[in-house]
DNA sequence: GAAGCGTTATACTAT
DNA sequence: ATAACGCTTC
């Protein structure tokens, strides 16, 4: 691997903690591999290196690269995901953690577990009390900055004292649900690990954890937020930090990402050492200038300006829409031009702001018969078909699991919440999975009369036959759901479709339980496996989680007033400015060529429902790219119909912003 | 009283 | 696409 002298410097690096900081592609993911692979050079066990990441995405290309790139022995390295990471301790010292039996809560569950809680303490709709929504995001945020959730609430000074009492109920009914049925949610994952590092009377276990190893790497280090520094703070010394990040490139406030953890890293790091990188190697210069031209524009003092070590080439590109489906009729139009020119499919990225803006896109490529991955957005596990079987599964394993038992019951007829809830009642009070379906028929005719409860039973019967072969397991199950789904689902061929990949998936595991954990943490995504080869397909990606990856080709869409910055953020410079960011992340993903779209506003853009309809920047309309310095970009416009009425499309647009 | 059904509201980003 | 809501049916 060649390395310039600054980066070998880093990779290098003998005196203690480091933090490389570092632009987009100046190689911060080349050094983090160069490291491990100096490292084991150097005589390093693999075994005592741990490579963490945020992304399931970034950690996946990681270890891709530490085997093509370091050779067999990178197998050794412990690399994963924070949250893997911590799952994976936990599991290997179950007592000192107290967690035997657990279901993992996935968002979507924590949401519904949430709601119900909620229901609890407000009967009736009470006007701006927050919504499962925004309880959910509250009490996640304050874990995840670790700050008392009652204190959070109290700072951010937007509720009144009965409601401030009402949330502090509901969290501290949430907290206590989750226990009664061993529930961990995303949050509690970090955060349980976090607090038995550092508790005094578990100094054991935090040694016999934090002794296993010897260098810590860290990638994207600006969007670690507290909880997460602790976990690294608890794992170092003698353990080296070796950690890689950009402030420019923190886009995930939101979760408490704290980029103190970058700014202050050689006050909070005893003998720590910064080590900056400067030129970019992946991006022509010309996509450079724009990139930095929209920092230079920040309030925000970057003091970053990235010089290519490519030199010049293709200006980047701005086209301009009157629709969104003339929008993304002419990108996928482009990808068929460039890949019939010999460009292969997975050079080329689509980044969108968010997951439901491929609609119009993904409708386009399935009519031109190209295969794309969408990653970020909705999760095969998430779809509804899928949670059905899933629910079957999560009953037959816990009598506890309230919300797959819930969900199960409610798949039968004249089984609602109430039947549904008094069943529960009765279940989760037995010993096992096992006795609750024995007991189960009794129950069910103590709660009224219910047409299907035979059947309801021996789906449950026949579950627990296969409890040791997933695949088995799951196949019966599909074939037991099938008459059920068929009357509630309308597209059911093509979901139909998706239970074959979830049991060819299943051959990997050896229990239910294994099977159910490794797919709630690391979800397989809607449109395709990608693990299953490398075939040349198309990628579609949120920015967020492109973050760290790169593309020959970048198309970057909406890049419209209301997207970018995201009509969300307007009250807030902080925001916004984090929208810059997200931004500077699309466009520094491209190596030769940058395209970027956008769907004039006149027409009725920004396309949000809602509150949120037709909001713009303070001021005026206004985005990012309202004012781009022409020598910078190329410009063009497409698919606009001369109208007589031109002169109107303005006005017409301001009072009909729900018209798209 | 509970379930079922049609209508309406809601949706950023990640683990 | 799915959840929540309100009205009708069992």
């Amino acid at each position: 691997m060649k390395l310039n002298p600054d980066q070998t410097k880093a990779a290098h690096h003998d005196g203690g903690h480091l933090l490389v900081l570092a632009g987009a592609g100046t190689g911060k993911t080349r050094t983090i591999i160069a490291r491990a692979a100096h490292l084991i050079s150097q005589g390093v066990d693999p075994k005592r290196i741990l490579a963490l990441t945020f992304t399931r995405r970034a950690a996946s290309e990681l270890v891709g690269r530490l085997k093509s790139q370091v050779g067999p022995s990178a197998d050794n390295i412990r690399a994963g995901t924070f949250h893997g990471f911590c799952l994976n301790m936990m599991r290997h010292f179950p007592k000192a953690f107290g967690l035997d039996q657990l279901t993992i809560l996935d968002r979507d569950d924590q949401l519904e577990l949430v709601g119900m809680v909620r229901s609890g303490f407000v009967q009736k709709p009470e006007k701006g009390f927050p919504k499962r929504e925004r309880i959910t995001e509250l009490m996640s945020y304050s874990r995840n900055t670790n700050i008392g959730f009652e204190e959070y609430i109290k700072k951010l000074g937007e509720f009144q004292e009965a409601e401030m009492a009402k949330l502090k109920s509901i969290h501290r009914a949430y907290e206590a649900r989750k226990r009664l049925r061993n529930y961990v949610d995303y949050d509690d994952i970090l955060y349980l690990f976090a607090r038995t590092l550092h508790m005094p009377s578990m100094q054991d276990v935090s040694r016999m954890i934090a002794g296993q190893f010897d260098h810590i790497l860290v990638d994207e280090m600006q969007d670690t937020n507290p909880i997460q520094w602790l976990i690294l703070d608890g794992l170092r010394d003698p353990a080296k930090l070796y950690c890689v990040g950009d402030d420019a490139q923190s886009i995930y406030a939101f979760r408490g990402a704290d980029f103190e953890n970058v700014h202050s890293f050689t006050t909070r790091v005893k003998g720590g050492t910064v080590l900056p990188l400067i030129t970019n190697y992946r991006s022509t210069q010309p996509i450079l200038d724009l990139a930095n031209w929209l920092l230079a524009q920040s309030p925000l003092n970057y003091e970053k300006r990235l010089e290519s070590a490519r030199g010049t080439g293709m200006k980047p590109k701005l086209v301009e829409f009157d629709s969104p489906a003339k929008e993304a009729a002419w990108v996928v139009q482009d990808i068929i031009e460039k890949h019939e020119g010999g460009m292969k499919l997975k050079e080329i990225m689509i980044l969108v702001r968010a997951a439901w803006m491929t609609r119009d896109l993904e409708a386009a490529l399935i009519e031109n018969n190209i295969e794309y991955e969408f990653i970020g957005g909705t999760k095969l596990m998430q779809t509804a078909h899928v949670k059905d079987l899933l629910a079957l599964l999560r009953s037959g394993i816990s009598q506890r699991d309230e919300l797959g038992w819930s969900r199960y019951l409610r798949l039968f007829n004249r089984v609602g919440d109430v039947t549904a809830n008094s069943v529960i009642d009765q279940v989760s009070a037995l010993k096992s999975a096992e006795q609750a379906i024995e007991m189960l028929p009794d129950i069910l005719g103590s709660a009224g009369k219910i047409p299907d409860a035979e059947q309801l039973v021996q789906g449950l019967v026949d579950l627990q036959k296969n409890r040791n072969s997933p695949e088995k397991a799951i196949k019966n199950a599909v074939a037991f759901l099938n008459p059920i789904q068929k009357k509630r689902y309308d597209n059911w061929q093509k979901r139909y479709r998706d239970y074959e990949l979830l049991i060819t998936l299943a051959k990997r595991h050896k229990s239910l339980e294994a099977f159910l954990e490794t797919y709630t943490l690391d979800p397989v995504s809607a449109t395709f496996d990608s693990r299953s080869d490398d075939k040349d397909i198309l990628t579609l990606i949120t920015v967020h989680s492109a973050k760290g990856t790169e593309c020959k080709v970048g198309y970057v869409m909406k890049v419209q007033a209301g997207v970018y910055p995201h009509s969300r953020s307007l009250e807030d410079l902080a925001a916004i400015e984090e929208e810059r960011r997200i931004l500077y992340v699309a466009m520094t993903r491209a190596k030769d060529e940058l395209i970027l779209t956008r769907v004039a506003e006149r027409f009725g853009s920004p396309i949000f429902f809602g509150a949120s309809s037709g909001r713009v920047a303070p001021g005026g309309t206004s985005d990012f790219m309202t004012e781009y310095p022409p020598e910078l970009v190329d410009y063009e416009m497409q698919g606009f119909q001369p109208s007589p009425f031109e002169d109107l499309g303005p006005i017409i647009a301001r009072f009909r912003p729900e018209d798209n």
